[in-house]
DNA sequence: AAAAGTTGGTATTTATAAATATCAATTTTT
DNA sequence: AAAAATTGATATTTATAAATACCAACTTTT
């Protein structure tokens, strides 16, 4: 609990967790721009990342440099992500919700505006914390539907 | 069924698959080597392309060139595909089999030795045929678990 | 209030995925 | 048996995704 609470606390400044990330300033906005990444912000418009974040982005790095999957095929994968079943969306909720016909974009990018979500703050959801690593997706849907 | 009989014959020499889609022998080839395709051989090895597969392969470019999906991107997608729930495999079988724990390649790619599919021939099979199109993989497991 | 860092933006560079070109050997067609 | 097409393989080119560099305006820190 303790712990994984200092892992989510906001702590790097950009410049610091570029240089943990050995990528540039400029790459973490492109990724943030690109609505793989949440990062928090102060008061001000100003970033912070957390453990938890550059962990995160070390996975994405490793799909994009090792996997090879280009940004847009990260994109897609994480819209693949069921988030109605983690967050139990009613039937109502989902015929109103963008994210759940998507196919292009990850569900913290694209929430409906009548759902349960729209009001949420996606960086401290679920959906968005616990299935940012590559392959987290694939084994939440096998176990689901193993579990049928 | 006689029209979608006629859409899986294979007749298209590879000259006239990649006139016909206006790309290279050489690219067609690459697809499948890449796993991406399957065409149908004659007793030889000379390769024979039918409609569906001409439509696959549109499907395919189109995630290339449009959605901007790396080819490794596509077959991490691929790999998405529940196929154990779409041709009932038994726990067992499902312990057994490669294609069950992947995250990398389509299942055609690297079935299991002792599974039912050991010895099918994967170009005949649904799992293949049927979820080439981009957006089919995520239809299929939204419609599964929503049906849950 | 001066210094250090961040902001968003555009323009440029780099790395490499995707596609093409070329080849001799083999197969198919006529 | 000659002509046309396909095979696999390597080497090269092209297109572009990903990352970098630079900027003036603004914010934070000391």
């Amino acid at each position: 609990m303790l712990s994984e609470e200092k892992n989510d606390r906001p702590v790097y400044p950009i410049r610091t967790a570029a240089k943990l990330l050995n990528i540039s300033v400029h790459t973490l906005r492109m990724y943030e721009k690109e609505d793989l990444i949440i990062p928090f912000k102060k008061s001000t418009s100003h970033r912070l990342y957390s453990k938890s974040d550059i962990e995160r982005i070390n996975c994405i790095r490793s799909a994009i440099n090792d996997s090879k999957i280009s940004i847009n095929g990260i994109k897609t994968i994480y819209s693949m992500m069921p988030c109605w079943e983690v967050l139990n969306c009613s039937k109502e909720d989902r015929s109103k919700c963008a994210a759940y016909l998507r196919h292009n974009s990850p569900c913290w990018a694209i929430k409906g505006e009548d759902t349960i979500c729209a009001s949420k703050d996606c960086r401290s959801c679920t959906v968005y914390q616990d299935y940012g690593e590559c392959g987290s997706i694939i084994k939440f849907i096998r176990k689901k539907l193993t579990d049928l």
